[in-house]
RNA sequence: GCGCUUGUAGCUCAGUUGGAUAGAGCGCAGCCCUGCGGAGGCUGAGGUCGUGGGUUCGAGACCCGCCAAGCGCGCCA
C-alpha cells in the first residue's frame, strides 16, 4: 500500500538523520500520515517534525528541512515539501497514479484487500437474540453490524467465523414455550391461561395454529411438563427458522449456529465451574453461588446458581467464552451485544481473565438503540407486548439493500431514530441508490463499448492526464486504506461514506469527461479507468453487504 | 447516587485517534440537457463544535467540573 510505502521513507530519513547526528537520537515517536484536507498540501502529509521538535528541543521547520533532504528518491513520489509550521507534505506522481489503472483491473473482486490479519482467526458473535420472537430493526442493526464487519475484516486477511449463540435454555425460553403452549391449548378450544410472564405477540397464535396445522391436537392428552417440552421444541425450531431467513433477506449469513444447550449436554459448564471454583473465584453466600467478581476490582459480586440450582445467564455465559477461547482457541473474539447489555461487559472481562484469557481478546461492541418512530411521533417497542415492528417489515417497506446502506453508515455507539416514513420517502432519494447509479451507469458505458466492438485491452493508461481522471484514480487508491481503518477501528460506517465519496468522484468524472469518443486511445485509456472504477465500487457495495447492479 | 454511550449546519450524521481554512446527505435559494443513463453535475446561504475551566507550538478530538438525552446498575437474558 502507497500509503505504509510513505511511511517507509520517511522512516528511512529518521534512520539517516539520527546515524549522521543531524537529529538528536531521542524515541521516535510512531510515524503517521494522513490526507491534508486541502490538495494544495499534496497526498500525504506528515506532522512528525512538529512531534519531533518537542523531544529534541530544535525547531520544527529545521527538523522538517532536514527529513526532506534525507528522504530518498521514490517512483510513486513527485515532490516532498516543507510547509509551516513543520509539515512535510508528499505529491505522488502523475505517471504512477495512472499506472495504479493497471494493477486494479485485474485485482477484480480482490480489489482492495490488505494483509493485516495473516491468518488470525477471528470470531464474530452478533444478533444471538433469544429466539422468543420475530427481529426487530434494532436487532437488524447489530446484524448489519457484524455481517459487515466480517466482511471487512476478512478482507484484512483475518480468518473469521460468525456465529449466532442460540439461548435455547433459561427462563425467558421457558417463558415462551409456556405462552405457546396456552395459545396452542386456547387454538383447540381448551381453556387456558397465558403465563404471567408471557409473550403476548400475535405470532405465538400463529406458531400454534401452524403446529396444530401438523401435528393435530395430540399434544393435548400428554401431560402438561411433556407437552410443553415437545411444543416448546417445535416452537424454538420454527422461531429459529423465521430469524433465519429474515437475516438471509438482508443478506446476512452465519457459520455456526451455537446452542447453549450443549454447554451443558458437552460438560463444559461444569467444567469451568470447577475451574473457577479451583481459582478462589467461587462463594456460596445466601443459598446461591457467586462469582466473586469484586476480587478482580468489580462493583459487586454475580449470581452464577441461583438458590434453587438452576444456573444463571451469566454461568453459561461462561462456559460458553471458555469454550471460544479455550476450546476452540479463537485468537481474538468480537461480541456484538445490544445497549442493554452494557453492564454485562465488565463482569464478563473479569471473568475472563480469572480464566487466565488476556481479556483484551475479548471485544465488545455494543450497537446503540434503535428508536421508532413514524412522523417523528414515537414508537413504543416492547417484545412482551407484542407491539414491534418487525425487521422484516422494514425490509418489505425499505429493500434489503436501503436497510444495509442506512444502518452501516452510523457509527454503532451513537443510537439512532428510524423514521419509518422516513426511511420510506428516503428511498426515493437516498444515497444507496446515487452509489448503485454510479456503478450501473459505469455498466452502461462497458455495455456500449462492447456494442462497438472496443478492445481496450491494450489501452494505455498514461493518456490519463486531466483532473478529474486523477482525482478519481486518488479516490480508487483510497480503498484499502478504508478497510485497513475499519479492521483497525472495528467502525465499518466509514465503508459508507467512503461509497458516497467515491460515488460522488466518478460523478463529476463522469460530467467532465466523455470516455466513449472519436479519439481511439483516449477512449481505451478511459475504458480501463472506468473499468478500474467499476471494480472498486462493486467491491465497496458488496463488503458493505449490498449488490452493485448493471442496470437499474 | 454510580457506570457506559451520546451532544457538531434547520434535520440526519461524518470528522482517518492532537494538525493546516470543521465536512457530507437531505432541506432551502439558484444555475446546467446538440453527446456514453438527469436516479446526474455546478454555485450559494447556513457553525460561539452542549457549557465552564485546563493541558500545548496547535483541541471538535485529550483531562476535570457542570448541563441535557438514552441505556444499565435482579437469584431476567
Amino acid at each position: 500500500m502507497i500509503k505504509q510505502r510513505i511511511i517507509e521513507l520517511l522512516a528511512q530519513a529518521v534512520g539517516k538523520a539520527q546515524e549522521s547526528g543531524k537529529l538528536p537520537s531521542v524515541a521516535v515517536p510512531e510515524i503517521t500520515i494522513e490526507h491534508p484536507q486541502n490538495p494544495e498540501h499534496g497526498d500525504y502529509a506528515s506532522s512528525l517534525p512538529l512531534k519531533l521538535a518537542r523531544a529534541t528541543g530544535t525547531g520544527p521547520m529545521a527538523i522538517a528541512e532536514t527529513l526532506v533532504g534525507l528522504i530518498p528518491p521514490a517512483p510513486e513520489v513527485e515532490s516532498v515539501t516543507v510547509a509551516p509550521p513543520g509539515f512535510i507534505n508528499f505529491t505522488l506522481k502523475n505517471d504512477w497514479l495512472t499506472q495504479q489503472v493497471d494493477s486494479i483491473l485485474p485485482a477484480g473482486s480482490s480489489y482492495g484487500n490488505v494483509e493485516l490479519g495473516q491468518g488470525g482467526r477471528v470470531q464474530l458473535e452478533f444478533v444471538s437474540v433469544n429466539p422468543t420472537g420475530p427481529l426487530h430493526v434494532g436487532h437488524g442493526r447489530g446484524a448489519i453490524l457484524g455481517n459487515t464487519l466480517a466482511n471487512v475484516l476478512a478482507a484484512a486477511g483475518y480468518k473469521v467465523e460468525k456465529e449466532y449463540y442460540v439461548n435455547d435454555a433459561g427462563s425467558q425460553m421457558d417463558a415462551f414455550y409456556r405462552s405457546l403452549y396456552a395459545r396452542y391449548q386456547q387454538a383447540l378450544k381448551v381453556d387456558a391461561e397465558m403465563p404471567a410472564d408471557g409473550y403476548l405477540g400475535d405470532y405465538i397464535v400463529d406458531l400454534a395454529k401452524e403446529i396444530i396445522a401438523d401435528e393435530g391436537n395430540r399434544f393435548l392428552s400428554l401431560p402438561e411438563k411433556e407437552a410443553i417440552a415437545e411444543i416448546g421444541r417445535l416452537g424454538l425450531a420454527r422461531m429459529l427458522a423465521r430469524i433465519k431467513d429474515d437475516l438471509e433477506l438482508l443478506g446476512v449469513n452465519f457459520d455456526v449456529w451455537f446452542r447453549e444447550q450443549d454447554l451443558f449436554e458437552q460438560g463444559q459448564y461444569d467444567k469451568v465451574m470447577a475451574l473457577l471454583r479451583e481459582g478462589g473465584y467461587i462463594a456460596e453466600r445466601e443459598e446461591a453461588t457467586w462469582f466473586v467478581s469484586t476480587a478482580l476490582g468489580e462493583d459487586k459480586d454475580n449470581v452464577v446458581v441461583r438458590s434453587d440450582g438452576s444456573p444463571t445467564y451469566f454461568a453459561t455465559d461462561i462456559a460458553y467464552h471458555y469454550n471460544k477461547f479455550v476450546e476452540r482457541k479463537f485468537d481474538r473474539v468480537i461480541n456484538i451485544w445490544g445497549a442493554d447489555h452494557q453492564g454485562h461487559i465488565s463482569r464478563m472481562k473479569a471473568v475472563v481473565s480469572a480464566l487466565g484469557i488476556t481479556p483484551e481478546r475479548l471485544v465488545v461492541m455494543i450497537s446503540q438503540m434503535v428508536t421508532l418512530s413514524r412522523g417523528g411521533e414515537a414508537v413504543k417497542v416492547s417484545k412482551r407486548s407484542g407491539d414491534i415492528i418487525t425487521l422484516r417489515e422494514l425490509i418489505d417497506e425499505v429493500g434489503a439493500d436501503a436497510c444495509r446502506f442506512f444502518f452501516a453508515a452510523r457509527s454503532a455507539d451513537s443510537q439512532m431514530d428510524f423514521d419509518l416514513e422516513l426511511a420510506k420517502k428516503q428511498s426515493a432519494d437516498n444515497p444507496v441508490y446515487y452509489v448503485q447509479y454510479a456503478h450501473a451507469r459505469i455498466a452502461s458505458i462497458l455495455r456500449l463499448a462492447e456494442d462497438r466492438k472496443i478492445d481496450y485491452a491494450d489501452g494505455d493508461v498514461s493518456l490519463l492526464t486531466t483532473e478529474p481522471e486523477l482525482t478519481l484514480i486518488r479516490r480508487m487508491l483510497l480503498l484499502p486504506e478504508v478497510v485497513e481503518m475499519v479492521t483497525q477501528t472495528l467502525e465499518p460506517h466509514h465503508l459508507a461514506y467512503y461509497a458516497q465519496d467515491l460515488a460522488t468522484v466518478f460523478h463529476s468524472f463522469y460530467k467532465q469527461c466523455r470516455v466513449v469518443t472519436e479519439d481511439e486511445a483516449l477512449t481505451k485509456a478511459r475504458l480501463k479507468l472506468v473499468g478500474a472504477a467499476k471494480i472498486a465500487l462493486a467491491r465497496t457495495l458488496h463488503l458493505m453487504g449490498m449488490t452493485a447492479p448493471d442496470k437499474m
